[in-house]
RNA sequence: UGCCCAAUGGUGUAAUGGUAGCACAACAGAUUCUGACUCUGUUUGUCUAGGUUCGAGUCCUAGUUGGGCAGCCA
């Protein structure tokens, strides 16, 4: 494996390919410990808790974490932060392993880092003391057999370790206070603490409780484990936090095996460290909680070079909402259909709408990494998921709302094959046959009886062009008793087609259709923005906010190309948008297509 | 009335003491067998006040505004 080989992917600007590297301050700091050459490897972490579904905001910091490590040589770890049982579940596991190597597949699974199933970190003595270090196994990409993510939870024993030291060292010490108390003696964050009236415990009758902690001798919320920093300090996280509590519930991947758990300041340095993680980065509003980070670290007394934290402002996309909470209140009401619902920004509901993980890839090192707070227009990720697919996108044929048009002037029966072009942004494009007769189905939108200013396309006496076929003329047009138009009738000039003699005549207007003979019927799902308001939370109730029309269902005609479309396929349903099947609902004659995104429409603003 | 962090066009981001640039958006036009794409042009910016310097978006001080921190959540 070379990073260089990878590295001139990632400065090439063809569509499809890896977004070119950016400089941020993050990667800044990266490269000066590279030329310093502090570390042997530059080594990064993407650290969930399994307590929910992945989404966009996730996946800036999955690009930035493997970004850094693809572009440096080095790996990234996919670790569950999973220090809290009664929060985690193993459905959300697998989803962020799917969700996870769909981002990263083709772009940085060569980084992508798994460990060994069952196996232990590995110990040694250094000093006296004991080291633990925890393989990895990479490149690890998608399917292979035998690995699983690294789960804080494989340091229990290592982290309880760890903490049994810091007694020792009369760093840390069992405190009975109730959670109310423990609250009272914190203080504010304009008035110091008071010192607990446990913390003068000696270090023997610390190691006893803390050992009777964990044979289950106490309930729930009676004890903790405390850090010895200082109560009066003005970050409230220095004021002695608690390292370990009492929860006798079981864990998803450890079963009954404890009944104490480490808090994720205590076990998330530790595991950064077990793994040999040099570059630990993480959100802003952690910032506040990199002193303790260092302090716990610094104060064990560990050989290796220790990792360090950097924080960064999280992605917050204008018109969606990525709390966890207000996601699982959309999931658990059934506003959506589930966690990968299309509309929602779950990294399964963009993939299920059809988007290519190139574009999210795209968008997501787009934005930029700063310490700023911003909100980041949606426009912005809308225009590369155009972008992406107009570069790859199949163009086909589809009538979403159809009337009929017949051509007067072709006899029943006659098949034309005319020849459609499958993406013209392609540098060798390729065609295929469309057929094309007497009756066909236009877009209902189409036509105008009474068109309005500069309407470009079908009215009564007017001509416009079909795509790849010819230019039509309307004659006349058919309504039924109610007065509702039934059918157009027009002349075709079929010598407009393609090399024929009037081929190069212009017309203001181009449409597309399908033949009624043939076209195919099909399920689309038509999304929208899921939210209206660009800060859905901003009045207080984001429910509020809800799009009535996030979905409008209709069975639409196709050309009868896309009866073997296949999943991986993206298409291009000329003049409408950009669609894929559905992953779950779609079946073999009974297809189900959802629209990725609208193509831009000037016309209709205007 | 504590501590920490931040502030560049409408939005996001770059400029690492030396010409304020890019993207998105908006607007105008060209082109077009997709009212898409593409192309051309236009509008709009360094929070404020001092200071250092030949020179400040950048360094310093103060202020203003915004964000974060008082889970036995992460």
């Amino acid at each position: 494996m070379s990073a260089e080989a990878h590295d001139t992917t990632a400065s090439s600007p063809s569509p499809g390919a890896a977004p070119a590297a950016p400089s941020d301050f993050i990667r800044d700091i990266v490269a000066q410990h590279v030329a310093e050459q502090r570390y042997p490897q530059i080594v990064t972490r993407f650290p969930p808790e399994p307590n929910g579904y992945l989404h966009i905001g996730h996946a800036k910091s999955i690009c930035l974490n493997f970004g850094i490590a693809r572009e440096n040589g080095g790996r990234c770890n996919l670790r569950m932060d999973d220090t809290n049982p009664t929060k985690e579940d193993v459905e959300y596991v697998e989803s962020i392993i799917r969700d996870v190597h769909w981002l990263v597949d083709g772009w940085a699974d060569h980084c992508l880092a798994f460990k060994k199933h069952g196996v232990p970190p590995e110990s040694r003595v250094v000093n006296g003391a004991t080291d633990y270090f925890m393989a990895p196994v990479c490149p690890a990409p998608s399917g292979t057999p035998g690995v699983e993510p690294f789960f804080a939870s494989d340091y229990f024993d290592q982290i309880h370790a760890y903490a049994v030291r810091l007694i020792e060292k009369g760093k840390a010490y069992i405190c009975d206070l109730s959670p109310e108390d423990t609250e009272k003696y914190r203080g504010a964050p304009d008035r110091p603490g008071t010192d607990s009236p446990f913390r003068t415990r000696t270090v023997a009758e610390n190691l006893d409780l803390f050992a009777r902690m964990r044979a289950g001798e106490f309930p729930n919320g009676t004890r903790t484990l405390r850090a010895k920093i200082d109560m009066s300090s003005p970050n409230i996280w220095l004021r002695d936090p608690v390292l370990y509590r009492i929860k006798h519930a079981a864990h998803h991947q450890t079963g009954d095996a404890w009944c104490i758990y480490p808090m994720y300041d205590f076990a998330h340095c530790l595991s950064d460290y077990i793994e040999g993680i040099t570059h630990s980065i993480c959100t802003l509003e952690f910032e506040v909680h990199r002193p303790l980070y260092d302090w716990i670290l610094e104060n064990l007394d560990l050989p290796r070079p220790l990792p360090h934290q950097y924080e960064f402002a999280k992605l917050i996309p204008s018109h969606m909402i990525v709390s966890k909470r207000k996601l699982i209140h959309l999931v658990n009401e059934k506003v959506v259909s589930g966690w990968d619902d299309p509309r929602l920004p779950t990294i399964s509901g963009i993939r299920r709408r059809g988007v290519p993980a190139t574009a999210l890839r795209r968008f997501a090192t787009g934005v930029g990494v700063t310490k700023f707070n911003s909100l980041t227009d949606i426009a912005v990720y809308e225009h590369v998921v155009r972008d992406e697919l107009n570069a790859t996108a199949l163009r086909r044929l589809a009538v979403l709302d159809p009337i009929k048009l017949v051509l007067t002037n072709i006899p029943v029966g006659q098949i034309i094959e005319v020849d459609a072009t499958d993406n013209p942004q392609s540098e060798n494009p390729t065609t295929r046959k469309v057929p094309f007769g007497r009756e066909i189905l236009i877009e209902r939108d189409d036509f105008a009886e009474v068109p309005p200013p500069k309407y470009f396309r079908l009215k009564p006496g007017g001509d416009v062009r079909l795509k790849y076929a010819c230019i039509i003329k309307c004659d006349e047009i058919v309504k039924d008793a109610a007065g509702n138009l039934v059918e157009i009738r027009c002349t075709a000039d079929l010598d407009s087609r393609a090399g024929g003699p009037n081929a190069a005549k212009k017309v203001k207007g181009t449409i597309h259709w399908v033949s009624a003979a043939h076209a195919i019927s099909a399920e689309v799902r038509l999304y929208d923005r899921l939210f209206t308001a660009a800060e859905p939370d901003a009045g207080g109730d984001f429910t509020k906010a809800l799009n009535p029309d996030s979905l409008k269902i209709v069975q639409a005609r196709l050309e009868p190309s896309l009866g073997q479309a296949t999943m991986e396929q993206r298409f291009q349903f000329e003049r409408l948008g950009y669609f894929a099947l559905d992953g779950e609902d779609s079946k073999p004659g009974a297809l189900v297509f959802n629209r990725t995104i609208s193509l831009k429409d000037t016309w209709a603003k205007a």
